[in-house]
DNA sequence: GTTTGGATTTGTAATGATTACTAATATTAA
DNA sequence: TTAATATTAGTAATCATTACAAATCCAAAC
């Protein structure tokens, strides 16, 4: 009964959603990962240490989080949701080489918009997609040794 | 042989995408439906005039038009994709009542980014979520009965 | 400590969007 | 006209997610 237990424990209490194993299991494990995982990624990186845990279990419970507002949820590819452990508006870049979705910040203020007049805005979202640093430089070195042979 | 259909025989031809029946149509349904429809509703409403269409080709062709970057996808939601045949960078907002997506302006450059030096950024999305005015009307309607009743 | 009722979890079945695949059809060039 | 190629249609397969029901857990009452 570590100390992060008791504390995880008491922050699902404060969100009326009862501290079961299972969840507290997934929300150290958002916490801990916060690169923004698949429901199958949280799922068989815990079944080591719940061997019956069940998927559903974690889509459940991903499902009280986001309606807790615990979680933002990420719908960057029509095939794979992710979830975020952050919950205030930032940015999400997507690679579309190596798959990596990083964090950017975004002054959120300082967008201009016409049109939302009237509008009651809860969510905010903003992915951006490309190539990152590191797989710009790699596209370089195929380019290269391409040119020698 | 309206002129339209002209017209968006040779704008798929400039793009090398070979100007079929089933193509033209998709096209043409995109441009007077900005509404950004999902596959079910292209496929549905082009039936009646192509009886013969299979959902197959709706795909298909939505895909090419992606990779030759006629359409904008949106995947605002994580189970339905719909398509946009506005290509510059605008926001979209998506009201949780109605579900209507509307169109806004946003002035991309504005936007103030920390953490993205070294990135190549290829595409913008901006999704907001929220209440659409009409709606909100609707909710304050509906209050005021249930105070009266 | 036992009982009991509700909450949670599990496992499987169902759903729904998208893709894979193949035969049929249409189009183009020889 | 023919033959090669591209496109379409129809069905099967895939995959993420949800629905559902039985098993299990847990907290309160006795
Ligand atoms: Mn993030
Ligand atoms: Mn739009
Ligand atoms: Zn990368
Ligand atoms: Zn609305």
């Amino acid at each position: 009964m570590y100390p992060l237990f008791k504390k995880l424990s008491t922050a699902l209490a404060s969100k009326n959603i009862r501290p079961s194993f299972q969840r507290i299991k997934v929300l150290e494990y958002l916490i801990e990962n916060p690169c923004h995982p698949t429901v199958e990624q949280i799922f068989t990186d815990l079944q080591s240490i719940i061997p019956t845990l069940s998927k559903t279990t974690v889509y459940n419970t991903l499902n009280i989080f986001h309606k807790a507002g615990l979680v933002r949820v990420l719908n960057i590819e029509d095939n794979e949701t992710r979830y975020d452990i952050i919950t205030e508006t930032h940015g999400h870049f997507k690679c579309e080489e190596c798959g990596t979705i990083s964090n950017f910040n975004i002054d959120i203020d300082s967008i201009e918009t016409d049109g939302l007049s009237g509008f009651k805005v809860n969510d905010r979202n903003i992915y951006f997609k490309g190539v990152c640093p590191k797989c710009l430089l790699n596209i370089k070195h195929i380019d290269r040794k391409e040119h020698i042979s």
